[in-house]
DNA sequence: CGGTATCCTATAAGATACTG
DNA sequence: CAGTATCTTATAGGATACCG
């Protein structure tokens, strides 16, 4: 059996499923918005989009405007949701290591508050974890 | 230019790239046992611990143990130090909503104090972002 | 032990055009 | 709008063997 990581990688380990989570999040909700924003070719737009259905992360839904014809969109589920944070330490660390110039930056900022959103290792006991403390991980091979 | 998060993919999006940043963080240092527990193919590891080094995520380093001759091992960096919390957050979304059985549980602990370490999205304000939260973006298209 | 060298297959990505 | 269809290229992954 793989664990808990690899599997998870096959399921959005790829970059166009993880910019769709992102976008989508974000409120972008159509197939061409979708298409435009991401710039991903159309065939591969349609196959993670089914596989992110697929495999729970996102949902259709059906609505209409008032005065306005039937419409499709897509909208994170909880677990999509609960994947925000992985993008957002994903791309922390791009900001923070990838070399300056190279890439755009990206803030996630806290609807409300305003302030910024970033991702940290808390232990339960109610500490932090800095980065130097050491891990270890149970792993059952 | 791409934005932070479609560069952190081409860094370590890769099943193999990930997996092994783990196993170093976690102390496998030397080529023959992270194969052994990774599964990597040989060419894959050797490709993807070049392009890991070349990035700036793993260092090489000669060491040798007394009475032993010289090896060679393979240490986070810094950067790849800052990796372990997007692995940790990943692979806490993998336990939560792949489906159970499907994959093995993994679990990272604090060393010293024994607490289980989870990653979790805190706003600069000093309150902790809950999944539901809602999150906006700058993004400079 | 720490890789290289081949070879092959599977999948992702990119471009472009078409359809209900 | 929201996809399909088709075609091509690039890259990842897998298996197996060999080498200093």
């Amino acid at each position: 059996m793989e664990d808990a990581l690899g599997v998870a990688l096959q399921a959005v380990g790829e970059k166009w499923a993880f910019l769709v989570v992102r976008e989508v999040g974000l409120g972008v909700r159509r197939f061409d918005e979708l298409q435009a924003v991401t710039g991903a070719p159309r065939a591969v737009l349609t196959d993670r989009l089914g596989r992110l259905v697929g495999t729970g992360i996102l949902e259709t839904r059906a609505y209409r405007q008032p005065g306005q014809r039937a419409r499709q969109e897509y909208a994170l589920t909880d677990a999509g949701i609960d994947l925000l944070p992985v993008l957002a330490a994903l791309s922390d660390w791009g900001s923070l290591h990838l070399p300056a110039g190279a890439v755009r930056e990206v803030d996630y900022r806290h609807l409300g508050c305003g302030g910024r959103v970033t991702a940290r290792l808390v232990c339960e006991c109610g500490e932090p974890v800095g980065s130097h403390d050491r891990l270890i991980a149970q792993i059952n091979r």
